[in-house]
DNA sequence: GTGGTATTGTTAATTAATTAACATTGGTGT
DNA sequence: ACACCAATGTTAATTAATTAACAATACCAC
């Protein structure tokens, strides 16, 4: 199904706040509820349900649990998929803590580091292995999804193993911008940029 | 001056990019060099350098330096800006390392816990207070941005009372969707947003 | 049952962001 | 000096994203 990247991160955050939802015995919500509870309009969220084609049968509002089985079966591969940290540092630690409880469709499997202190322990739940052995490890455990909390220096050659080794989506924390192949999809975050946006924004509500 | 946040997303990594050029002694940068290392296009960098009020003196490319000044005036605040740190866990020590070594007007000058193991000590270059003396050191340091690493529990709370202490622009990254008075700028970042998001498009790529 | 209300699904309009097109200009080579 | 080239700055066109508008429909009150 093909579905502009905005609606799939939105599709994202709606399936966690409907979950929320059902921790709070709410069955059914209104499209501007939970719009509301995601600051976002009650038009961009039909619309987005539109183009996954989910409605409602009653008006009632959605149903919580139904919704949240729809959006799985668009976002969620079939079978599971297989994600490794590469750099266990803060960054690492953090990122796997996300993973923590969530029983999804992705399995946080291996992490990768140079660290002798912390090759072959476990770190924040999930086993370290040391770079060394990336490449038989990425192909024994078929990982398909790479995040990169590594030093910046770093970011490029491991990008370029992990491109090598079979992984074909990368999730770049690192300031480096890296260079993939077209079949491997690269999503960026830099820190940096989004705390300086913050600064600038506060600087011009100021003035 | 009124920019698009993409636009001031982009100064951010112009910039940076552009200081990695003085390190390699580049001190001209063509708008299609400086585009490729950002896998964007020449285009765009034109564009947003017109918004900005930029033009290069010759055509030799930009001056690196002169730039990276340029830059600094219209997204740096004039006068430097105090951060804090909320939630100083594993998510909070990797931002915090990412302000080090950096001259800028950015000056992240505190960070709060409840951790009593914590609190008091110097935590990845910055000084963790505890979480009750918030209103006061925020009062005192004059702290303008928070960047709430706390865990999701807290989150509401924690804006809310940053926000009371003064915080004029907060970057969330818990899971959790805040709500502040309009005169706060807002930025969230969701992990498990982007992973999913890299998840399906590796999915709808392996189709 | 009937009228009124609230909510949805969808098309159309608007706004924002990106890309294309191109005239302009300094530099280069002959 | 002159023709050409390469790169820029800017306007116009295109594409993407959001918002507005509204007909359709199930429920509710009576």
């Amino acid at each position: 199904m093909k579905l502009p990247g905005k609606t799939v991160e939105r599709l994202s955050e709606y399936r966690r706040t409907l979950m929320g939802c059902l921790g709070e015995k709410k069955n059914f919500i209104f499209s501007h509820d939970l719009a509301a509870r995601l600051h976002i309009t009650a038009v961009q969220v039909r619309r987005d349900l539109m183009l996954i084609g989910y409605s409602s049968v009653q008006r009632k509002g959605y149903d919580v649990k139904e919704l949240i089985e729809k959006i799985g079966t668009v976002i969620d591969s079939d079978d599971s998929m297989n994600v490794a940290i590469i750099g266990i540092g803060n960054l690492g630690r953090a990122v796997a803590g996300y993973f923590k409880g969530k029983r999804s469709k992705l399995n946080l499997v291996a992490s990768f580091d140079t660290d002798p202190q912390k090759i072959n322990k476990v770190i924040s739940g999930v086993k370290c292995y040391p770079h060394n052995d990336m490449e038989k490890i990425m192909k024994d455990l078929n990982i398909r999804i790479a995040i990169i909390t590594v030093p910046p220096d770093y970011a490029k050659d491991i990008a370029e193993e992990a491109v090598r080794f079979g992984v074909k989506g990368i999730l770049n924390f690192t300031t480096i911008p890296l260079n993939v192949p077209s079949w491997v999809f690269l999503e960026e975050y830099d820190m940096i940029t989004s705390i300086e946006k913050v600064a600038f924004f506060v600087k011009e509500n100021m003035i």
